[in-house]
DNA sequence: ATGGCAGATGGAATCTGA
């Protein structure tokens, strides 16, 4: 099986490119979700990563969204965004590695609390979880992994933060019924560090205050949940020049 | 401190992100 599976919104995949494979070189994962590709499928840089040593399968989209996985073992049985749910933005790739069912999903980021961009969110959020009741009857190792536009608790966002988009009580909720489909989060499986996230807006130098949000997660099935070695954020590549605003997670397994 | 940043489009100003 895959033995560590790790999600990054890279906020551009043509500009992040070498942070991508520099991270990768770095970190060897054996699975990574992408999101936020920002560019079709004929303008995935597919040398550059096959050079890397991963294959790609992408669902990507001009300007705005898109997702990959990329993987060391040859990905199968590819599925795009969410059956039955007509959606003009790509913002799912599915497919499995090995014995496992990987799920990277960039979820709508809703805007503004009661906006149409808000509506949208939400109605995506029960098609998703509507989707997933049945793709876990058949997939009994399944991570669903990517930016989720959330933070699911008060311990994921800054003290400081206010209410709003992104933390919202409906958005904790839909976050809830995806656990209670029988999904864990990776991360809170291990004791972890206070004030840990995976976001930072560009603005405020909410870097350098840490002003950030744990948006991006990687939900496990109990089956994967029993192999869990380790689940954190890697923040080095936040540091580079000329950063992605999110930071990839990683999961690793025993 | 919720802006003032960043990326894409298109070739300036606007949209979107979170």
């Amino acid at each position: 099986m895959a033995q560590s599976v790790a999600t990054w919104n890279v906020n551009s995949l043509k500009v992040r490119l070498p942070h991508l494979l520099e991270w990768l070189e770095r970190a060897q994962p054996d699975v990574v979700c992408l999101q936020e590709l920002k560019c079709e499928d004929s303008a995935v840089p597919r040398d550059a990563i096959a050079a890397a040593g991963y294959h790609v399968v992408t669902h990507g989209q001009k300007t705005y969204n898109g997702v990959a996985i990329l993987s060391r073992e040859e990905a199968r049985d590819i599925q795009r965004n969410i059956p039955g749910f007509t959606d003009p933005q790509s913002r799912i790739i599915a497919a499995t590695v090995g014995e496992t069912r990987v799920v990277c999903a960039y979820f709508p980021n809703g805007q503004a609390v009661g906006s149409d961009k808000y509506a949208y969110k939400l109605e995506w959020l029960a098609a998703l979880t509507l989707w997933l009741r049945g793709e876990l009857e058949r997939h009994p190792r399944l991570i669903l992994t990517g930016d989720f536009n959330i933070a699911p608790d008060e311990r994921d966002t800054h003290p400081d933060w206010k209410d709003g988009i992104l933390v919202s009580p409906p958005e904790r909720e839909a976050f809830r019924a995806l656990l209670d489909l029988g999904l864990g989060d990776a991360f809170r499986h291990f004791e972890q560090p206070e004030r840990i996230y995976s976001w930072w807006d560009y603005r405020m130098n909410a870097w350098r205050r840490n002003f950030g949000l744990r948006i991006d997660h990687l939900l496990v099935t109990p089956a994967l949940a029993e192999e869990l070695a380790s689940c954190s954020v890697d923040t080095a590549p936040r540091e580079l020049e000329r950063p992605s605003d999110h930071a990839p997670v990683i999961a690793r397994f025993l």
